[in-house]
DNA sequence: GTCTTATATGAGGCTGGGCTCACATTCAGG
DNA sequence: CCTGAATGTGAGCCCAGCCTCATATAAGAC
């Protein structure tokens, strides 16, 4: 965002500007959106659109970060929860089937997120930088409730659970799929059980 | 594709446009990629482009279509080469690790079909169909290597399997992630002790 | 109340890119 | 050869969509 609001009604013009953003960038992606789209569902002039976004593009980069941050809140949360409770730390088994169980929910309340992570309309550099936090997150839960794992090992989950949302987010991307928690589940148990208390073995 | 062409050089010109075509869409995408790019990469005229496909998307779905055979294609040699030796039939987790490892290697020799399995350029509903018939495939593999696992699982698994390459694409777009290898290792190690000989127990 | 600054507006400039078309060239069959 | 069909060509039409700007209004400071 170039120009922050400075009054209240900027704000809330900002506000609204952006559920707009997330509910035409999720329908139509990206690069299909409009502006004038967006600034029609969001009851604004095109001009106000301009005002606080110079371009589409930082238009998308700013929903982007903003749903980030909040992906990455509830992982803090998780995690200071965790460091409160030394006694009751989960394996990490029963830690993955946490994190997949909050990533599902994330995307349940935060549909655009992935739409924004993959499309082009974003500059890499920043996606990168996103991904490392989300990794860095990960990876310092598994840490948390077992230090004894190989870092090699933390390191590989905590790239590739959060990849495994994509897939998520493509079952439920299929209109017509009539076992689709189904198979969800079939994956979570999937990833569950390998890393299991009778898996964590390898290496 | 809506006038074939007729002549020998028709189809050299065809196959130049839509080897073009794949280049363009893998590098840009489908919606950034341009007509112009493509007939140029080709070595043709803007024109000779329109001759044999009436719209982007008819040039989209051409290739869309042509990419879903071939992989389709490699499943119905492996089902055959099974069929044909009924002694040495794998178990489903050893099925599993050669279809994983199949599916990555069709996505070497073409990375573009994900990406226009993916994007909203082609229609679902054709979209939906290569879908059905590659889970066909999937399935009718499972029901032959084990007939005794029960339907409704074989079916999750082939709706879950080619979606994990989604994951594996996704890791490949990843410019700087050193461990690569090892993590697309622990997602193939992850769906085949899944489903290896102790683990298919479960309904 | 007045002044300054933030915010609002939407017609229109401008450009890129999908697609057309009138005309040129090549090829196969007779 | 000759003729018609297939193929090749690229200037340019057309329009959607990003973004600008001149102008108007609201809101907070004093």
């Amino acid at each position: 965002m170039a120009k922050a609001p400075r009054r209240r009604r900027g704000r809330d013009r900002v506000a609204a500007l952006m559920a707009a953003a997330r509910a035409v960038f999720l329908e139509k992606g990206t690069e299909a959106a409009t502006m004038t789209e967006i600034a029609a569902q969001a009851g604004a002039a095109i001009g106000s659109l301009y005002q606080f976004f110079p371009t589409k593009e930082a238009l998308a980069e700013a929903v982007h970060l903003e749903e980030a941050e909040a992906m990455l809140a509830s992982l803090a949360a998780l995690r200071t929860a965790m460091a409160e409770r030394p006694g009751r730390r989960p394996d990490a088994g029963a830690l993955a089937d946490r994190l997949f169980r909050l990533m599902v929910d994330f995307l349940d309340a935060h549909p655009v997120f992935i739409v924004l992570a993959d499309r082009r309309s974003i500059d890499p550099k920043r996606k990168q930088a996103v991904r490392r936090r989300l990794r860095g997150e990960v990876a310092a839960l598994f840490a948390l409730a077992e230090p004894k794992v190989a870092p090699a090992r933390i390191e590989a989950m905590a790239v590739l659970i959060p990849h495994l949302m994509r897939v998520v987010v493509a079952l439920r991307g299929e209109s017509e799929l009539a076992n689709r928690a189904r198979v969800i589940d079939e994956l979570r148990a999937m990833l569950v059980a390998h890393l299991g208390p009778k898996a964590n073995g390898r290496d």
